[in-house]
DNA sequence: CGAGGGTTTGAAGTGCATCAAATAGTGTGG
DNA sequence: CCACACTATTTGATGCACTTCAAACCCTCG
């Protein structure tokens, strides 16, 4: 197969999983294939580093399967993880307004099949499509009310508390008294997205089920008490409700306001 | 004064100040005029809370002059400060889109003159006018990009430095070797948006002086060395520069991209 | 002057980090 | 399929940073 074809073939991919993406819902097929012809699909292992903060941002990206970190990282050589993302996320679209740079870095956690596309067309199809804007409007700011949480989590949560908020999010929506899960990614990596070190993790995690009655085999955690967990972790939450987060809404959900 | 003429007088005066806020700069002088007439110009003491967390959003804020408390709070009654905000800056503009609650509390840290406007209208021009949604777009980029900011600096640098790094950061911009400088509020208000106790506030920044060779007296101090503060305080930032922030672009600077 | 909030100081406790080492788990090549 | 190498995770011992509780101090404002 030559070069052409297998672009091309690569291309059709490459729409197709971009038209599932919530953010491009509102664009015409055309521009979604425009996307798809300026984008790469590309798959790495566990390291590779996408871009790191203050290169030039040419590129932002959708993370088709796997995981992919985000962190900034001081002179020292100490970094702190701003967010992991999995499939369908997307990342390095702030650089689309404001600067002209990364101001974080990111890095395959896995082995990872993702798209990058070109920010300059973003920009293009933000002014073409204004429901575009909007869009991606509601996604940042549905990001950013995550990071407030988080801030709020660092200041008033004890270790095996943010350990414990972090198993209520994996947890399916509707979920009964008893919930299995596995641990999406290392240990050491939600320790450092905890903001905690993998030896406190380690002991906060032992304490969190001694007090909730956990069941740990591995990165299998078995909740047999969900109100338990919610109690122990939630208390010292400020939100009513729970730590579990909602997607925005997209275009078909806006509600359109009358002037006057 | 009749009642109908003082809301003129208003109108008028929230017309006027709204014209110098960045975000409206693509708007059209009618628009503004819109906005004025749906404001509400309002002045109150401390303490006066302007909404409170998972309240309806019906309102945005810009503060005028004065100083106003972002905050996220515990059943516990533990409060972790998202952000302090003063003269010309925008909150509660989150609702927008997305949630229709507020997902944070708004508090008067002093004597604070404020606009407040129906969110409503902002949707309603978000559609009429895309630039105001990328204008937006922009701002909120930068706050959350601040956010990140916050998130490392929790996570990296100790209560001293993160002192510093709020010092630095009330530097003006093009600063000589020395600077004085006051607090823009209570000490107490800093260590919380810090992300410390008072107390440990007090401790920090004696150690803090004493490293870098403040003078202290009061809420006024002196940096003799800036250098000697950035040394101490921004090794452990992963900015190269420094954690000085700069204001986002707005309409006029935005760069038009080419398609294909 | 006296009340009250903001700030500092002291003493003691707690939680998390650090350093070091043991153990479990995983993938590799033989 | 096993042994080895390498990484992830756990465990232990110790130290430091920050918190907590308590009390003093300071400053402002009625």
């Amino acid at each position: 197969m030559n070069e052409v074809a297998k672009d091309h073939i690569e291309s059709n991919r490459a729409a197709q999983l971009l038209t599932d993406l919530s953010l491009f819902a509102c664009l015409p097929q055309a521009a979604i294939v425009h996307f798809a012809e300026k984008s790469r699909l590309l798959t790495h292992t566990k390291g590779k580093v996408l871009y790191i903060q203050g290169d030039e941002a040419e590129w932002f990206y959708v993370v088709v399967k796997g995981w992919v970190k985000l962190f900034r990282e001081t002179l020292e050589g100490s970094e702190a993880v701003i967010d992991v993302l999995n499939d369908g996320q997307i990342f390095g679209e702030q650089a689309v307004v404001g600067g002209r740079y990364y101001n974080d870095s990111a890095e395959l956690v896995d082995a990872t099949q993702y798209i990058k596309l070109p920010i300059s067309l973003l920009q293009y199809y933000l002014q073409k499509y204004p429901q575009l804007a909007l869009d991606l409007l509601a996604k940042i700011v549905h990001k950013q009310q995550l990071q407030s949480h988080e801030i709020e989590h660092l200041n008033v949560q004890n270790a095996p508390q943010r350990i414990g908020c972090f198993l209520l999010r994996l947890c399916p929506e509707a979920s009964e008294d008893s919930v299995s899960l596995n641990l999406p990614y290392d240990k050491t990596l939600i320790a450092s997205k905890l903001g905690m070190k993998p030896e406190t993790f380690s002991r906060a995690l032992a304490k969190l089920k001694n007090d909730t009655k956990l069941e740990i085999r591995g990165a299998v955690i078995t909740i047999p008490k969900l109100q338990i967990l919610k109690e122990y972790t939630c208390h010292y939450c400020s939100q009513a409700i729970s730590c579990i987060d909602e997607e925005p809404a997209t275009s078909k959900d806006q509600v359109k306001a009358a002037p006057k």
